[in-house]
DNA sequence: TGCTAAACGGAGACAGTCTCCGTATTGTCG
DNA sequence: CGACAATACGGAGACTGTCTCCGTTTAGCA
């Protein structure tokens, strides 16, 4: 790629980052090019489609998604506690920017969405903390994480449509955590 | 009303209500005012905003809700046969338009959205039959209706943009259920 | 230094929302 | 009946956002 490109391009992304944090993810693109100081054509040759540019925007966030993860796989306490933990980081991450939960949650068992890739990082996450808690036998086994993730995605949806407070989802978050859990409560 | 005035209101929303059903809740206003035959200002006249059009569209749908709801009280079967009952009734009632269990879900809780009143048939009847199974003692009760219409709507929101069928919900509304109930599965 | 492929950027086509205001219709009252 | 408010109509157009085309510029190589 030659210099100048590439100079433009990380402006459109950096650019996008912080427009994208105070407006959510339906910003205008072209006041995202103009704020970057390009045109607008440049921004669609460089991301034909907004989510291609979300999925740009979101590298730095996938970084901070596995260190999450490394955390709630090493947390302390009983298998509620565990899953419990690992259900409020993620709402948490995936709520970092407003439309950030249906986003990422509708792009989840779609093949062909452009920001599937960054998804797979939360699944696989997810995925992990459930076999963990599976083979302690904590867990019920006829439920997969796509579902556990559109489960706990749907919540972190309609807190973030209806700007809930964080801490309001948690009594939500249980119900799910004591569906999922086969051991009595 | 003016003779014309009441005519020309019945036709937007008789031609709104074919249009939603086609195209969701985003259809453009000026083409449903154009279909139903009068100008965009007369169709911003009779109903200032989305959601005000939206509210009078689904005034025959609550009927439908209140007659759902009565069947759904009279089910047979144990509590968890009933709750799961009611669940799938629930989303059915509110994904019968593309964008509506977004759209419901999101007004709910919140007092000054425009379509609330018809929100509140669809809460009241949740209420009802979780108060006949808190009644037997069947179901927790440190959860609200509310944040049940939130749990199952949020399945249902993402079901909805994820084009998912509708028997693939049936499984997390089974998690929901499950830590919901109080006696052990 | 000159050339060419690569990249730029902005004018503008297109679509949707919403308003303003001149025009038309309704219904009432003398 | 006829006229005159009051009420309602509707479309032109302002505004905003998406996305493309193409003439102009620039990087990088020989």
């Amino acid at each position: 790629m030659r210099a100048d490109a590439q100079r433009n391009r990380d402006r459109i992304v950096e650019t996008a980052r912080q427009v994208f944090r105070e407006q959510g993810y339906d910003a205008s693109l072209d006041l995202i090019a103009k704020q970057a100081g390009v045109g607008p054509g440049t921004l669609y040759r460089h991301f034909p489609t907004r989510d291609d540019l979300i999925d740009a925007v979101m590298q730095a966030w996938v970084d901070h998604v596995e260190e999450t993860t490394e955390k709630a796989l090493a947390h302390e306490g009983g298998p509620r506690e565990r899953l419990l933990h690992w259900f409020e980081e993620y709402v948490r991450l995936i709520s970092v920017h407003k439309g950030g939960p249906a986003k990422i949650t509708g792009a989840m068992g779609d093949d062909s969405s452009p920001i599937r890739s960054k998804c797979e990082v939360l699944q696989s996450a997810g995925g992990r903390v459930l076999d963990d808690l599976r083979a302690e036998g904590a867990v019920r086994d006829d439920v997969t994480p796509l579902q556990v993730a559109r489960l706990v995605g749907g919540v972190a949806t309609i807190a973030d449509s209806s700007d809930l407070e964080v801490g309001t989802v948690r009594p939500m978050l249980e119900v799910i955590a004591d569906g999922l859990l086969t051991d009595p409560r």
